[in-house]
DNA sequence: GCCGTTACGTA
DNA sequence: CGTACGTAACGGCT
């Protein structure tokens, strides 16, 4: 966006100038601190106030320049004058702390200039810029809450006035002050010397208010006029006046606006240009912004005349349609190097009722688009020769063709999955469906970038690559299908898919770069891309349901939930209450019941399972009891009725296995979540065991799950990377670690720790990898907080190597700005640098644990290509089905059971060469809960 | 209908 | 005032 149309004498101009100090000030008073904080205590009320206020001001006054003038913390002529200038005010209160300076980063964001001046206020430097405007032949519009900016006004140069907080800033132009005041703009001035400026501590004359200023103003013309005719006013306020008169002149002195400042640019750079977006969404992000940032870029673009034209892909090379076996030859031909293909993948049917996606439902593969550096091309799949689509199907699958794709996972599961009618038949073998993909942008961008909130191509393009891609299609990655900004052509839809390919193809180009900087190819190419094939084909193949059992199991928890219900309204006298509003909880609990206040929460009092605890402790309420039960039949009452919920044609549930959702490199598991399936308590229990093994297509023989953890993964991994000498030999002698510990810390024998001894220092072990205070450690276990401080000394001082190695991840972190784990998967934490304390040290506790969870990861990782390349290579039938975490669970024909055991010991247990062997425990049986050891 | 909050399941 | 996740319900907002 250039400024061509905004030449400074182009009288369309309007300039508006922001007293930026002035307006943040009014917004912080306007809205309730309160309500606006992120969670690190921020206090974001004057930010958000100010943009609202600037983007209603943009929508109203549809500025073509934009400036936001600042005073400065230095002294200005004003208090060099008179030293008493603006003494008095009231402190700024502490919410306000640090909001000016994220204005000025938002501003810096919208590209819109903060002008600051040492030695003048924001009045002067908004007056100097209304006043060249004018002379430009602009309008100006003076957005500020200081009456003084009143002498501006005239028919070219505005004063919005902020009424009633920020919410209205009605216009203020010379007919407005005449009635308000009875004077003229230019007159203005004067009636405030006479009057006095209380904010400014500028005392004016004792008795003379705007009335009487204004009538003596009419009567002389003017100041001047008044002080000329000083003798001929009468009465106690001509007396007032002359005893005053030194101050009314310096009140004038005071309040004249500077119109003449060098000012460090031109008007020209204030012109309005599209926000600088990744700037802004970062910021937003950190802010908790979320509704605005829309409203934001909106206004923005329909100030700015809508689209942002410059196709994002400049220098793309022109795109041909391939609908024949011709054109495509041609174009294969002229290959000789990686193509990047994007594949248009029709969003899976929505069940309405729940809005999810069908269950084992993957979508079909439409269009394609490819990309080089010097050739795009797309394919209409449906309107494809059958001829042409197996021409297709044998380049994915050829691998002397290397591509680069965005969504590996979600493709093969497509391809997999498409119409046999389709020109482009199901490919099943998600082995051969495709070979030679070199990258998959997706996982790039997640290995570069892991705690990103979302991967759509159109985010990474704009992050990558800086430019905007109009619209693009769904994959499994975006949710749904929109096509906006281009209209229904097929043709300009397949272009947008050609557009795809190449902006995959830029965007291969940059990662690839960055990647090989940090020595992260590795990673891409021989654990997250190969996993992905692994984690496709585990999706296929899902989990057996006994939806018999399930099924009566809804029907249980569903009974308990109406018994606990009618309980609970019994042991409240009747009253019918929302148990599953928090707030109508809290009117019962501490209005009616008259409870003690449990632990405070943004909305009221808390009235989680803990603080629930502790009221039946105190107050043995019955109430509270069936609550619980409540809770807990619920809870199960909704896992259950989300599971029958997924259940596919095949009777089995297809979880996904989302690669890029955790931030230190684990897996995650939706639609649904079989990540978090109960298994501490018995009736959560029942539900592992509707989860069973099922039929296997290539076998008649009946089968078995099998499920392998490891032994205390994340204790080891501490035990290895801390090298602390008595945790290895524990290990190494194969010892109870805990009881172990237990004897050294509480310095007993093995065989005297208590239950109790061992308890505490399982907590502590485990606490140790997610930097535990004491606090912590004390509230989980009970016990005073002294109590909990000496158990973490005597913990330490015998396994003093662990706390040097904590410590010293973090300082590490600190140098480097990331951790890293065994496979040099990095987090970054700018965090750690952070001057908000809850800031600081949630990312220090962010950076213990990275390593260790995402080692933790990587292992398991590694072991699932172990397991899965064994399965195949030995020609075994069974199938990896589950991972959760630090287990895997395999669907096993029975004849199979001893050789899938071996594997799954093996492959696990040599993911990775410690200092401390890495257990595996295995177990057996038909259902999951059965094979739980 | 969207979104933040609260609550709760897992490793 | 212990890390990492996903889901669901409520209730205020648009």
């Amino acid at each position: 966006m250039t400024a061509t149309n905004n030449s400074a004498s182009d009288s369309s101009n309007t300039l508006m100038v922001i007293d930026g100090h002035s307006m943040a000030y009014r917004a912080f008073f306007a809205l309730p601190a309160d309500n606006f904080q992120t969670a690190t205590g921020q206090h974001t009320n004057a930010v958000y106030g100010f943009l609202n206020m600037l983007l209603a001001m943009i929508r109203e006054q549809q500025p073509t320049h934009i400036a936001v003038a600042w005073d400065m913390d230095t002294p200005t002529f004003r208090s060099e004058q008179y030293p008493e200038y603006k003494a008095g005010r009231d402190k700024t209160p502490d919410e306000f702390y640090g909001q000016i300076d994220l204005i000025k980063q938002i501003m810096d964001a919208l590209n819109i200039p903060n002008i600051e001046l040492d030695g003048y206020e924001a009045d002067d430097i908004v007056a100097t810029m209304a006043t060249n405007a004018e002379e430009a032949g602009w309008k100006a519009r003076v957005v500020s809450g200081d009456r003084d900016t009143f002498q501006l006004i005239n028919d070219n140069i505005t004063v919005l006035y902020p009424m009633r907080g920020v919410s209205e800033l009605p216009p203020f132009d010379a007919a407005t002050i005449e009635e308000r005041y009875g004077v003229s703009p230019a007159q203005y001035p004067d009636l405030a010397a006479l009057v006095g400026e209380t904010a400014d501590n500028l005392p004016g004359v004792p008795g003379v208010g705007p009335g009487f200023a204004a009538r003596w103003i009419k009567k002389y013309g003017g100041l001047q006029g008044v002080l000329d005719n000083i003798d001929n006013i009468g009465g106690k306020k001509g007396e007032a006046l002359r005893e005053n008169l030194e101050a009314v002149q310096r009140n004038r002195e005071l309040n004249k606006l500077v119109t003449n400042l060098e000012l460090p640019l031109d008007l020209d750079e204030t012109v309005m240009v599209n926000p600088d977006r990744n700037q802004v969404a970062e910021l937003f992000d950190a802010l908790e912004f979320n509704t605005i940032r829309d409203r934001l870029f909106t206004t923005f673009e329909q100030q700015l005349g809508t689209t942002e034209e410059p196709p994002p892909a400049e220098d793309m090379p022109e795109t041909i349609l391939i609908d024949e076996i011709t054109d495509w030859e041609a174009f294969l031909t002229s290959i000789s190097e990686p193509v990047s293909v994007f594949c248009h993948i029709t969003p899976p049917a929505v069940i309405t009722k729940r809005k999810i996606p069908a269950p084992g439902d993957y979508g079909a593969i439409r269009a394609l688009g490819f990309a080089t550096s010097h050739a795009t091309a797309v394919l209409d799949v449906d309107a494809a020769s059958e001829e042409l689509g197996q021409a297709v199907i044998a380049f994915l699958s050829d691998s002397a063709y290397a591509k680069v794709v965005y969504d590996l996972k979600s493709i093969l599961k497509a391809l997999a999955t498409t119409a046999s009618s389709s020109p482009l038949p199901a490919r099943p073998d998600v082995n051969t469906s495709i070979v030679g993909v070199e990258d998959d942008v997706l996982l790039s961008a997640y290995i570069l970038q892991p705690d990103r909130r979302g991967y759509d191509l159109t985010d990474l393009v704009q992050t990558y690559l800086n430019t905007r891609l109009e619209s693009i299609v769904a994959t499994e990655n975006q949710g749904q299908l929109e096509l906006e900004g281009i209209d229904d052509d097929n043709a300009q839809q397949l272009a947008q898919y050609a557009r795809n390919a190449w902006m995959i193809h830029r965007l291969n180009e940059v990662m690839g770069e960055q990647l090989a900087e940090r020595d992260a190819v590795p990673l891409l190419h021989d654990l997250e891309i190969p996993l992905s094939i692994v984690l496709a084909k585990m999706e296929l193949i899902g989990i057996g349901i006994d939806r018999e059992r399930l099924d009566s199991l809804l029907a249980g928890f569903t009974n308990e939930v109406e018994k606990a219900q009618q309980s609970a309204f019994a042991s409240i006298g009747g009253q019918e209450v929302n148990l599953a509003s928090p707030k109508q909880l809290q009117t019962v609990l501490f209005e009616t019941l008259d409870m003690p206040k449990t632990r405070r929460t943004k909305t009221g009092y808390s009235t989680d399972a803990d603080s629930l605890a502790d009221l039946l402790e105190k107050t043995d309420h019955p109430f509270l009891h069936n609550l619980m039960a409540f809770r807990d039949a619920t809870k199960l009452r909704q896992t259950v009725q989300g599971l029958l919920d997924s259940i596919a044609d095949d009777e089995r549930i297809h979880t996904r296995f989302s690669q890029t959702a955790a931030a230190t490199g684990r897996l995650s598991s939706l639609n649904p979540n079989l990540q978090n399936i109960p298994v501490r308590t018995p009736a959560g229990r029942q539900i592992r065991d509707i989860f069973v093994a099922g039929t296997n297509p290539r076998s008649d023989e009946r089968t078995t799950l099998l499920t392998a953890d490891y032994s205390q993964i994340e204790m080891r991994i501490m035990a290895h990377m801390s090298e602390d000498a008595g945790l290895i030999q524990a290990y190494q002698d194969g010892e109870d670690l805990h009881r172990f510990v237990g004897a050294q810390v509480f310095e007993v024998e093995p065989e005297d720790v208590t239950t109790s001894m061992r308890d505490k220092v399982k907590a502590m072990s485990y606490g140790l990898a997610y930097g535990l205070s004491s606090f912590g450690l004390s509230r989980q276990l009970r016990i005073s907080v002294d109590e909990a401080r000496e158990l973490m000394t005597s913990y330490f001082d015998r396994f003093g190597a662990v706390q040097r190695y904590l410590r010293n991840v973090v300082r590490q972190a600190r140098k480097d700005g990331y951790t890293q784990t065994m496979l040099g998967r990095r987090r970054y934490l700018p965090d750690l640098q952070s001057d908000n304390r809850q800031l600081r040290e949630m990312a220090e506790r962010a950076a213990l644990n990275a390593p260790i969870q995402g080692s933790a990861a990587d292992l398991i990782k590694k072991a699932m290509l172990g397991v899965q390349d064994r399965l195949e290579r030995d020609g075994l039938y069974s199938r990896m089905i589950l991972q959760v975490h630090d287990e895997l669970i395999l669907e096993v024909i029975d004849s199979e059971v001893d050789a899938a055991e071996q594997i799954l010991v093996e492959e696990m247990s040599s993911a990775a060469t410690l200092k401390v062997p890495l257990d595996v425990q295995v177990g057996k049986g038909y259902s999951w809960h059965e094979a739980a050891h």
